[in-house]
DNA sequence: CTGAAAGCGCTTACAG
DNA sequence: CTGAAAGCGCTTACAG
């Protein structure tokens, strides 16, 4: 049923080793059996088995990559993205889905890498002290640390390799700079972040990010008031709830991420606060649907395209062999993309006369995105 | 660098054979000796090598899955479901995307099937009269058609086998009769629809339940006025430009798919619009987002979840050489999602008091997903 | 209950 | 310029 290069081969009469060599263009064959060669092969639609090849050059041509969620669109933009980059080099991308759970993520890296399913694997990390990663760093793999920067305790040959592997994120500050400016010029003087867990080395960076930038622009540090979430629609519903129920409540609030942040803004309207009046509002990682929100959203944009084509470089460079690449150029940057969720700071005034003026129909938290 | 079976078998002082049949957990390996091999395979970190055993086995325990589009949050999420349930059943999943592009739908479809990288493929068709699906077909490839049926002419073999294949597709009916009572209901009596390609069995599809259900409702056939897309964002900015500047333009619009919706509404308020005063709008493909527009979107949800469970079983059933899966239990029913963009039908005074009200900066269509 | 051996479909030194 | 042969790491009849 499937054509074998064995069939190639017997149909023109020549060696098994004839047709391989000429079908990989190897200059010591002939053009004219070259051709002979081509379109036999076309003729009968010869693919090459890849189990085969695989098991016999030791390189699958497959790239892993393991997200934290796929279905958070950012995550799916970047997919995509990299399957593209990836596939104009030659590879493929097998798609693995942790969706934030340590046990699989451990499970997917050693079944891409100790499995040799995969010449090199993206990895946006769920956890970083897993005994996976660490099994993963003494075997040496080849590996490209993706949105979410690892931190490696301990020492060793093993805690060497992880803390060399390259790491590509996006750098935030300027967008950032923009944002607490924005803020601070609106009269804002106390706000609130939904941040990822402070467990996390991204959770810990992108909380500080926020608060130097805030600080920069002029709020006092201890008028940050920091909730933290885990990176689901839930728990942003939970930390802006919580922000809202304080007894001096931010007059504006960061979300640290797309799912959050759609929770954080349920969780605002059940509230029945209006944005911009009642709560300025700025999120991370932009989506084509933002700006159709009410009010078109205030956001973060991550350069996705950028980061797609610096991992897949990045994991391309290591396969090749050569040395890690430079990691300044692995920093694209974020932009700020202002729209209309950013208003002056209510006063008690105009936030009594708007609060509880709006009520749309809400659906429960993570109804769809459980 | 790597542990090989052999290593295993070394440790041991045993054969490779008794190792492999130790860890498949056959029978005629004694208890002591299977969990001596299984401590040690442990401890060594051993994975098999999933190309030696694809080579040897003829079995990738791999699915292939052709998307046409993953930057739609509509095939995230359902390629996370299928990646799902594909792990369950011990099957990894390569994610492919032919970005609506029939060639690269053709060569991902032989490279999996031909080149054996994959156990059975998932297509959402771009395409259904390529050469590489008639080349499949004439291989008796092991494949479920997902979300979009395909039409397949001439007779043959080849074509007959196609024909047979399991297609996994939600049944819109019910909940599109519902859509098009509401919109009756409100006085709407001329509806516009912004459909997918009518070269397609789909858009044909689409476009006809969405005709019958307003029918049914009492519109007239002439007065469904129908604007062809091609699944993209500005073919729906497009599609809802013209259906609006028609001399008689409906009241009511349906969109087919989730990108073409957002490019109609980025349409309608690029025309000053408001909805659901000006307008009133339906959209495929609910995402967690579509409940925070500007006003909440009422949708036609599609069943994820169960598409995905249908369409990996089905594919399973395949490679187990099953009969092919009762088609009748492969079609989940969407439902109707009722939230605020549907309203009453315009009359002249209140069209012409509102439009120009709203004026929300709307970033150029196609910025985000070209 | 366990081992020796063949073979999956390729690629690549080694001969000629 | 081309062919014969070995071998990648497994699994699985076949012996014992």
């Amino acid at each position: 049923m499937v054509v074998r290069l064995r069939d190639v081969a017997a149909l023109l009469g020549v060696s098994d080793a004839t047709v391989s060599l000429a079908l990989s263009g190897n200059p010591r064959i002939s053009k004219a059996t070259r051709d002979r060669v081509i379109a036999a092969a076309e003729e009968l639609g010869y693919r090459p088995n890849r189990a085969a090849r695989a098991l016999r050059t030791d390189a699958t041509h497959t790239l892993g990559l393991i997200v934290s969620d796929i279905a958070n669109p950012f995550f799916g933009e970047l997919a995509s993205e990299i399957e593209r980059h990836a596939e104009e080099a030659g590879y493929s991308v097998t798609l693995c889905n942790s969706n934030e759970d340590p046990a699989r993520q451990d499970n997917y890296l050693l079944n891409l890498l100790a499995g040799s399913q995969a010449d090199g694997v993206l990895l946006v990390p769920t956890s970083s002290t897993t005994a996976g990663l660490r099994a993963a760093g003494a075997a040496g793999a080849r590996m490209v640390v993706l949105d979410r920067p690892i931190a490696v305790p301990g020492s060793g040959l093993a805690a060497d390799h992880l803390r060399s592997l390259p790491t590509v994120r996006s750098d935030s500050s300027e967008a950032l700079r923009h944002a607490a400016e924005l803020l601070v010029e609106l009269g804002h003087r106390r706000v609130g972040i939904v941040a990822p867990p402070q467990g996390t080395p991204l959770g810990r960076e992108r909380r500080r990010e926020i608060k130097d930038a805030l600080v920069a622009a002029g709020v006092t540090g201890r008028d940050v008031v920091v909730e933290e979430g885990d990176f689901r629609q839930d728990s942003g519903f939970a930390a802006m709830t919580s922000l809202l129920g304080k007894s001096n409540p931010p007059t504006a609030v960061i979300a640290a991420d797309g799912p959050m942040g759609v929770g954080a803004l349920k969780a605002a309207r059940a509230a029945h606060l209006r944005l911009p009046d009642d709560l300025s509002f700025i999120c991370f990682d932009d989506t084509p649907w933002f700006e159709l929100f009410d009010p078109p959203l205030t956001t973060i944009a991550q350069p996705i395209r950028e980061l797609a084509s610096a991992a897949v470089d990045a994991i391309l460079g290591l396969i090749a062999g050569g040395p890690v690449p430079d990691q300044s150029r692995c920093r694209p940057r974020s932009t700020f993309v202002q729209r209309a969720s950013c208003g002056p700071r209510p006063t008690s005034s105009t936030r009594s006369s708007h609060a509880r003026a709006t009520s749309y129909k809400t659906d429960p938290p993570g109804k769809k995105n459980s």
